[in-house]
DNA sequence: AATGTGTACCTAGAATGTCGACATATGACG
DNA sequence: CGTCATATGTCGACATTCTAGGTACACATT
């Protein structure tokens, strides 16, 4: 009866690396700005979101660097590798393959 | 460097749902039935298959009895049940909502 | 008669990913 | 001084899927 988790399972990591693509961010700010793009749909938990990233900057996708945030404080700032690009398209890819599938299957007419 | 997990998590169990909702079928029919409308992309693993659908009989949205298939071998036939097609029918509602949320974020421009 | 292939069911264990809850710290504001 | 928003992180529980194994029967090929 969960109401709130919202993030498909597998997607996340692309998700991630897409909104990083937009230009260097840290952390707290690819939370806010995947939920604002989403209109409010996918809010990712932090509990989520910080093994994402460091699964993601150990497979060599992200690169991070501490810089001072908007607000004056410390905060990891991520940004695509080379890698990443090229894992963010594979990633596309596969996910319109597999999303095409599924409308495929909701289509389909008794 | 896997290639052929093709189920997106969380998934399964609608697709299993709407197999079903096209007519009365037993499990290994469902996964043929699913790989031939998606074109060979969606391809269950029994052991992923049988789980689920006792998952979902237990959870009530699925019913199920001994019938001869098609060969005349022995076979688990698996209809929906009233709570199966409402089940199905909220989590397609919920399907659509976030693949479009995350269209709108693999659309976004840099 | 033996072997293989396709149908049809099943389970156990490992791997993975997400979440909920918790912990920490700072700056801004009332 | 307390609370809120920012910002990072960990840990354990939980669900789901996969890999790999198993059983059994029918039919075709060798």
């Amino acid at each position: 009866m969960k109401d709130k988790s919202e993030v498909l399972q597998g997607t996340l990591d692309m998700l991630i690396l897409k909104v990083v693509a937009l230009g260097p961010i840290h952390g707290y700010g690819i939370a806010q700005r995947m939920r604002q793009i989403s209109k409010e749909v996918l809010q990712v938990q932090q509990g989520s979101l910080y093994p994402a990233l460091h699964r993601l900057e150990k497979r060599g996708w992200l690169e991070s660097s501490w810089q001072e945030s908007e607000s004056g404080r410390p905060a990891k700032f991520y940004k695509l590798s080379a890698e990443g690009r090229k894992q963010l398209a594979q990633e596309q890819l596969s996910w319109e393959r597999v999303a095409g599938a599924i409308a495929l299957i909701l289509r389909t007419a008794e």
